[in-house]
RNA sequence: UGGGGCGUCGUCAAGCGGUAAGACACAGGAUUUUGGUUCCUGCAUUCGGAGGUUCGAAUCCUCCCGCCCCAG
C-alpha cells in the first residue's frame, strides 16, 4: 500500500496493533486522537501521544467535541425521548470517525484513515470497495460500519480484519505493545458511569416523566419512571410481577406509555426500515439477503422490499425477536455487506 | 359485630404436625466496542398478633387484629 494513512488511535488494544501493522506496509503513518469532551480520565491523550512516540510515527490530538455532541450525543438523547432506541456508534463511524476525524486526516495530508474494527475492505474488478465481515466472526465488527458507502471505504483501512482477537493479543505480547491501561469495553463511551436513562434525562430538555404500562389488551398494569428508559424487548425495570415476565412490545411516546406483552408477542414477520444506505448499486428489485437486527444478532434470512427511494419492508423468512425501531438494520450478503436501514416500526 | 371464608417474601403461590417449593419483581455479577435480550448468584431463622397442646406447629386449640362474602 503506497499511501500515507492515518490511523485512529484510541489507547486500546485493537488500534495500537492496528497502527503497528500500518507500519509495515503503508508509505506514512499519522497517528490520530480524536477527544469527544466525554472522557472520563483526561490523560489519555498524552499517553497516547506516548505509544505513538514509541511506534516512532507523527501524534495529532483532535478535538471533536462539537462534532461528538451534535452528531452522536445530541441525536442519541433525542432518539430515546422519542420512544426509539439509537445506537451511537454507528452514527460515530459515520459521523465522526469515517465523518470529521477523516477530513481532519486528509487536511494532515493522509490519503485513507485506519480503525481497529475487525471488518474487511475489499475492491471488485472495477475497483469499487465493498464492506465484509471480519476474519474473526466473534468479533466481526462490520455491523457498526453499515452506513459507509464505496467512497468513503476506499479512504478506509481495517488491518485487523483478517485477524483474530487472540492473534491481536498475542501479537501485541509478542511485540511489547502496551495499551494504556484502559478497559477493554465499555458500555456506551459517553454515558460512563450512570445509567443511559439517567444520562438522557439529565441531557433532556423537555423531561418525560412516568407513564402508564399498559398490556395489549390496555390494561393498565403499572407505571413508568420515563420512556427514555426503555426499550422494545426489554424486561427488566417494569416493575410488573406476574406469572411469566413482560416484556416492552411498544413505546407510545405521544401517550408516554409503554405497551407490554409476553415474550411470544415480540416476534414479528417484518420490519420497516428508513434511511435506506446502499454499500452497493441500489437494487430495483426484492433482494434476498440476510439482516443483522442489532449488534451480534445471528442475522436472518429475509427480502428486502423497496417501497420509496429511502424506505424498504424487509420480510423475514421466520419472524425475528423484538425488532427495535432506531436500530440498524444491516444487510448481508454472504460475508458482504450491502445496505442498511434504521428500523421504523 | 348473625353466619361463612381467608390472612405464608414486594406480587402471585406451594405447604395440611417433622423442622418455609416455585414463578414474577428486585439487587449484584457474567457475557457484550450500542441499547435490549440471555445466563449466574442473592433474596421469608420465618408463616397477621398473643398464648396453649406437642419431643416437634405455618400446619391442632383459644383469644385478639385485619380483609372478603352472605344475611341484616
Amino acid at each position: 500500500m503506497n499511501r500515507v494513512v492515518a490511523v485512529a488511535m484510541s489507547g486500546g488494544i485493537d488500534s495500537l496493533v492496528a497502527a503497528w501493522l500500518l507500519k509495515r506496509y503503508a508509505k506514512q503513518v499519522i497517528a490520530l486522537h480524536f477527544t469527544t469532551g466525554f472522557e472520563t480520565d483526561k490523560d489519555t491523550p498524552d499517553a497516547v501521544a506516548g505509544l505513538a512516540f514509541r511506534l516512532n510515527i507523527p501524534f495529532h490530538p483532535v478535538d471533536l467535541s462539537s462534532a461528538f455532541r451534535k452528531q452522536v450525543v445530541d441525536p442519541f438523547v433525542r432518539t430515546y425521548l422519542s420512544g426509539e432506541t439509537p445506537n451511537p456508534c454507528m452514527a460515530c463511524n459515520t459521523a465522526i470517525k469515517f465523518g470529521a476525524l477523516l477530513t481532519a486526516a486528509r487536511e494532515l495530508g493522509a490519503e485513507a484513515l485506519a480503525t481497529g474494527h475487525y471488518a474487511r475492505v475489499r475492491p471488485d474488478a472495477r475497483h469499487h470497495c465493498h464492506l465484509h465481515k471480519g476474519a474473526d466472526a466473534a468479533k466481526d465488527q462490520s455491523y457498526f460500519l453499515g452506513f459507509l458507502n464505496q467512497k468513503i471505504l476506499s479512504a478506509a483501512v481495517f488491518p485487523l480484519g483478517d485477524m483474530t482477537k487472540t492473534e491481536v493479543r498475542h501479537l501485541a505480547a509478542q511485540e511489547g505493545l502496551h495499551p494504556t491501561h484502559r478497559q477493554e469495553s465499555q458500555d456506551i463511551c459517553f454515558v460512563r458511569n450512570q445509567t443511559c436513562a439517567a444520562f438522557v434525562a439529565t441531557r433532556a430538555n423537555v423531561a418525560h416523566g412516568p407513564g402508564p404500562i399498559l398490556t395489549l389488551d390496555g390494561e393498565r398494569i403499572g407505571t413508568h419512571p420515563g420512556i427514555h428508559g426503555f426499550t422494545v424487548g426489554q424486561r427488566r425495570g417494569l416493575n410488573c410481577p406476574s406469572s411469566e415476565p413482560y416484556y416492552v412490545v411498544r413505546i407510545h411516546p405521544g401517550e408516554n406509555t409503554l405497551v407490554v406483552g409476553r415474550k411470544t408477542d415480540l416476534y414479528a414477520d417484518r420490519v420497516r426500515v428508513h434511511r435506506l444506505n446502499w454499500l452497493v448499486a441500489r437494487p430495483d428489485v426484492p433482494l434476498r439477503v440476510t439482516t443483522r437486527l442489532r449488534y451480534r444478532h445471528q442475522g436472518a434470512t429475509a427480502t428486502v422490499h423497496l417501497t420509496d427511494t429511502d424506505v424498504a419492508t424487509v420480510r423475514f423468512d421466520h419472524p425475528q425477536k423484538a425488532p427495535a425501531p432506531g436500530q440498524g438494520a444491516v444487510f448481508y450478503q454472504g460475508d458482504k455487506v450491502v445496505g442498511a436501514g434504521v428500523i421504523t416500526a
